[in-house]
DNA sequence: GCCGTTTTCGGCCCGACTGTTTTCAGTCG
């Protein structure tokens, strides 16, 4: 649905029409993409409208998809704008207004023939196009002809960011040094890395940020703008700014792109411009700037904002009315209900290194749920004799006698009922056979009176293959009727659930369970990832079951 | 096409950069 709404927006956009009504096409594909509701299901029920930048109009789109497969002024577009055209869109460079007369004033309609015009610089015959266009386009169309480079994990980007802002605060020249934009957001991927700082001496630390040893490109270096490339490939941003107003940078560099236009046209409603040099007042021309943050979103007449949370999806609204949920952190975690070990066969640690290494973290407890196939044959109990010993020791501490089943394809569970029934704490996921009706394989396996939680959900892989098609909705009214837990998986590539989803799961009343999936003592760091994104879901300590001690978990347990 | 702490009509973020324009449009983030 979302792909259709992109289409026609593009497709309106080259034939000239209106750009608000274009923008709101694309604004209602971002809603229905990052909806974890039923979107088609809500348009036939006539609740649609009720998302934000949805309407009427867009609505009975939707029912048009549902009923016909495609929407119809999309059937008709598609016989006034040829298909090649739009591709144009997707070159860097290339906006609609080009496009259009590329193709209305030159007739040319593919991205073959755009090239050979470029070649034999027939495109410089149209007034504002000239020879550095030409080269432009042409360099576009070899990079897309390259695979298209994947986003950047969270858990790459993050330390990376993290170590850099750390080099340029020990720089002489610098002030304060900030991680920004979508790493600050903690958002699970992202294309750059944005840093923003204040210096006595701008171009000096602009200098030594692109003469770094790992910088292995430079692709624009100005003086007090530099972006560089790593030898990993990872792009970085510096911007630095003057103090006075780097609240206002500061602000405006972590974005998102929805949250400050949000903010922005709230703030013109109130005879206020706002940009990342302060806010001006309109009327009197004055410009109030702001240190840090939370002086600017005060003289707006915010509550300051988690990073998290700026996606322009309520947060606003909630700032301005004192209801922003107080979100959940790190060091509320008491333990971790999701990890492996060498009794696993892809474990690569002990279970008394993981379990040493959990207690060092100051975790008051551990499940250790290795995969049940890997425990047949006694050795379950075995392990549960390990587990007995190392209790002995490392009390107060805990290992809990867990296990992972798989949901195979009928829905039952790859272990008997009266094995589970010994075991303190069973996590059930989806493995294998992702397209065999994953929801109804979900909510059997909640039925089961054994299972506490289910791991990561969609079983989707970053960069790597899309999550199941599942019903969440259906699956989530089920955790709540049955008392089952969900997790978030925060494995680098999983972060399943992913916010948007937390948040509706949290929002039906389902609980929460934050866990890493350890398969390695280095992996529980991942944690911290697993916390970013249930603060993205606006997700308090009190929806994470193990923000618990265990005692009270049991209580809560089914 | 959407939406409402001025509004059911008339607005819709803001600035930097680039190339081509002799004063600004298009594109991007």
């Amino acid at each position: 649905m979302a792909e259709q709404f992109d289409l026609l927006a593009d497709l309106l956009e080259l034939d000239g029409e209106e750009q608000f009504r274009v923008l709101a096409y694309r604004r209602a594909a971002d809603q229905i993409r990052s909806s974890a509701g039923p979107v088609a299901e809500q348009a036939l029920a006539g609740e649609a409208k009720n998302l934000p930048g949805i309407g009427k109009t867009i609505e009975s789109k939707i029912v048009q998809i549902v009923e016909s497969g495609e929407i119809e002024a999309l059937t008709k577009r598609k016989e006034r704008v040829p298909a090649g055209v739009a591709e144009f869109l997707r070159l860097p460079a290339l906006g609609p207004k080009t496009a259009r007369r590329i193709w209305q004033d030159l007739g040319i309609t593919t991205m073959e023939d755009l090239r050979k015009a470029a070649e034999a610089e027939q495109l410089r015959s149209l007034p504002g196009l000239g020879a550095k266009t030409e080269e432009r386009i042409l360099k576009a169309l070899e990079e897309t002809a390259k695979p298209r480079e994947k986003r950047t994990l969270l858990a790459k980007a993050l330390p990376a960011v993290q170590a850099v802002v750390e080099v340029l605060r020990e720089h002489p020249a610098s002030n304060e040094v900030s991680e920004a934009g979508s790493v600050r957001r903690r958002t699970e991927t992202v294309k750059d890395l944005d840093i923003i700082a204040t210096a006595s001496d701008p171009a000096a630390l602009t200098e030594y940020f692109t003469k770094l040893t790992w910088v292995s490109e430079i692709k624009a270096h100005g003086k007090t703008k530099a972006t560089v490339v790593s030898h990993d490939g990872l792009i970085f941003d510096l911007r630095v700014v003057p103090p006075d107003s780097y609240g206002n940078l500061l602000q405006h560099f972590t974005g998102s792109k929805r949250h400050n236009v949000d903010l922005r046209e709230n703030a013109v409603k109130r005879g206020l411009s706002v940009s990342e040099y302060g806010i001006k007042d309109v009327e009197t021309s004055e410009v109030l700037t702001a240190r840090t943050e939370e002086e600017l979103y005060e003289q707006l007449g915010y509550a300051w904002i988690p990073p998290e949370l700026r996606e322009g999806a309520g947060e606003l609204a909630a700032a301005r009315d004192g209801e922003l949920p107080e979100l959940v952190e790190l060091g509320d975690l008491r333990g971790d209900l999701h990890m492996h070990s060498t009794w696993s066969n892809d474990g690569k640690n002990t279970l008394e290194e993981m379990a040493e290494a959990a207690k060092a973290l100051g975790y008051a407890y551990v499940a250790m749920t290795d995969h049940a196939h890997y425990l047949r044959e006694g050795r379950l109990e075995a392990q549960w004799s390990e587990i007995a010993e190392l209790n002995g020791r490392l009390e107060p501490f805990h290992i809990l006698r867990g296990i992972e089943v798989s949901i195979r394809a009928d829905g039952s569970l790859d272990m008997p009922d009266d094995v589970l029934a010994e075991c303190d704490w069973v996590v059930a996921s989806l493995h294998s056979a992702f397209d065999k009706s994953p929801t109804e394989r979900l909510m059997t396996a909640m039925e089961s009176p054994h299972v506490d939680c289910i791991g990561h959900m969609t079983a989707r892989k970053l960069n790597r293959r899309e999550g199941a098609d599942i019903a969440l909705e259906k699956v989530f009214a089920k955790a709540v009727e049955t008392g089952t837990f969900v997790e978030i998986n925060s494995q680098p590539d999983r972060l399943d659930l992913r916010d948007t989803h937390a948040r509706a799961a949290a929002e039906a009343g389902v609980r929460l369970v934050v866990n890493t999936d350890s398969h390695e003592v280095d992996a529980l760091a991942y944690a911290e990832l697993g916390i970013a994104q249930a603060r993205r879901a606006w997700l308090t300590k009190d929806q994470i079951v193990n923000t618990r001690t265990w005692k009270q978990i049991e209580k809560l347990k089914k």
